[in-house]
RNA sequence: GCCCUGGUGGUGUAGGGGCUAUCAUGUGGGCCUGUCGAGCCCACGACUCGGGUUCAAAUCCCGGCCAGGGCGCCA
């Protein structure tokens, strides 16, 4: 196996144009496919984004350099120095006659996938060898959108002054209610993984810094098996202080709107590579109120009680009637969590809202309760102890400013602006309820 | 956690009590100077595990493990 040397890469395969004519390039990447026809052989040589043709013909390239060639391997990680050459003939127009190859490091045979895909793998054998699988350019395309998504929803939101904090993932409490939490040893104690950032951000409105935002994992223990559900996934919070949770859904769908639109601009070839067509969402997206959901659910013929949270029969009924990005504003009271502020004049219902993507809740958030009592009393009527919340408390006891917020799921907003069906598609390596590696 | 379905070469599959276990792709070798899902020839390579029924099990039954789908759970 050879080292770099003084080789270094010139171009990538897409930069490789048939105005190049004669210019003399290295390339380096991966062995794509080798078709040998005896007197000429032609190579494909694939890198991040694209895939160059390395046309050797007997008579142009030497004995010795035909002879390496053939004792390529596919998959193998090679360089190549070489003249590239127009031709009508060559795929895109273009070709490059090689003048030396450099093995930079056999693979071996045969592969646990084929990232030719001429056959197909499933998602199981694919994410047991995710390195090989992320090869091909149609998987790590959905990588490429989601960090042109995070690095826009970054931009967006320092653009309007936000601060980016970073809150603990390590937590004490197991007490919060609701989701299970990954249980760890910490030193002589108990300790949990971090289910959200909720109460760090929350407290991060009494401390005059009035703006944050977090981009980050979140951990939650449930047992679920679905294709949209992770037990690690990032989520991307967002809390401001001097603001209802109307303020916060126009930041909210701005962000998105504004996300998609840069994700169109500068992905397009990605986009194409997954046959995806994007729509810039038009703003502001529809607001419906719960009661009205509950509703078009039941006359849907899907059952619905007022007072229910939304069952996934009733989730896909409202997906077939909303088909792009919406609101479902004023829930009841009693399924939106102790944080979430009620309405003043009829506190059944709340200020709480969630954003979804057809049948996917892709988002949630509230105007908070920013009242030390009204809090206190929250957290009992959950049935939860306010002793546990006591560091949490004091925030709200010496100057606690009205604010809202909201956690939108990086991944789900990934399956929204990719089409893909199992969010573990836009992890590079999920962790669900059996898989924990690699 | 519940329900349904499945587990066959490296990958993806056909078969569904008894024949040399099908096909594609792949891998190894050979032929071929314009391939682009290259083509042609030769070879290689597999029945999830444990128990049971049977003269005989990849096939039927029971259980485990694993996977796919649906649901539940998801402050």
């Amino acid at each position: 196996m050879q080292s770099l040397g003084d080789w270094r890469r010139t171009h990538y395969s897409r930069q490789v144009k048939p105005d190049m004519d004669s210019e003399k390039v290295t390339l380096m990447g991966w062995i794509h496919e080798i078709r040998d026809l005896g007197g000429i052989i032609f190579l494909l040589l694939r890198d991040r984004d694209g895939v160059t043709q390395i046309t050797a013909p007997s008579k142009k390239v030497s004995k010795e350099l035909i002879e390496e060639i053939r004792k390529l391997r596919k998959e193998s990680v090679v360089a190549v120095k070489g003249t590239v050459q127009e031709s009508g003939k060559a795929p895109g127009g273009v070709e490059i006659i090689p003048e030396e190859i450099e093995l930079l490091n056999q693979s071996q045979q045969p592969l646990p996938l084929d990232p030719t895909e001429k056959v197909r793998a499933e998602i199981d054998t694919r994410l047991d060898s995710r390195f090989l699988d992320l090869r091909k350019h149609s998987v790590n395309s959905i990588f490429k959108i989601k960090s042109r998504m995070l690095h826009s929803v970054r931009l967006f939101l320092e653009e309007q002054e936000f601060i980016e904090i970073n809150t603990p993932k390590l937590v004490a409490s197991a007490t919060e209610g609701g989701t299970e939490l990954f249980p760890i040893t910490y030193f002589e104690r108990e300790a949990f993984l971090g289910q959200s950032p909720q109460l760090y951000k929350q407290m991060m409105m009494a401390t005059s810094l009035d703006k944050v935002y977090e981009i980050a994992p979140i951990f939650r223990a449930e047992e679920h098996d679905t294709l949209r559900h992770l037990n690690e996934a990032i989520s991307i919070d967002v809390e401001v202080a001097f603001a209802d949770q109307e303020d916060v859904m126009i930041l909210l769908e701005e962000m998105v709107a504004q996300a998609i639109k840069d994700v169109k601009e500068n992905c397009g070839e990605e986009l194409e590579t997954i046959g995806v067509e994007l729509e810039v969402p038009e703003t502001p997206f529809p607001r419906l109120e719960y009661a009205e959901v509950v509703d078009l659910v039941n006359a849907k013929g899907v059952n619905l009680r007022y007072g229910e949270d939304l069952s996934r029969a009733a989730e896909k009924a409202i997906g077939e009637v909303m088909d792009g990005y919406y609101f479902i504003s004023d829930w009841p009271s009693e399924i939106k969590p102790f944080y979430v502020m009620p309405r003043p004049e009829n506190p059944q219902v709340s200020l709480a809202f969630d954003l979804m993507y057809r049948d996917l809740e892709i988002s949630s958030g509230a105007m908070r309760v920013h009242l030390h009592d009204l809090l206190v009393e929250r957290i009992k009527s959950k049935g939860l102890n306010p002793d546990s919340f006591n560091r949490y408390l004091a925030a709200f006891q010496y100057g606690m400013p009205p604010h809202a917020g909201w956690g939108l799921g990086a991944e789900r907003f990934t399956m929204c602006l990719t089409g893909a069906r199992n969010i573990r598609e836009t992890v590079l390596f999920p962790r669900d309820r059996r898989r924990l590696t690699p």
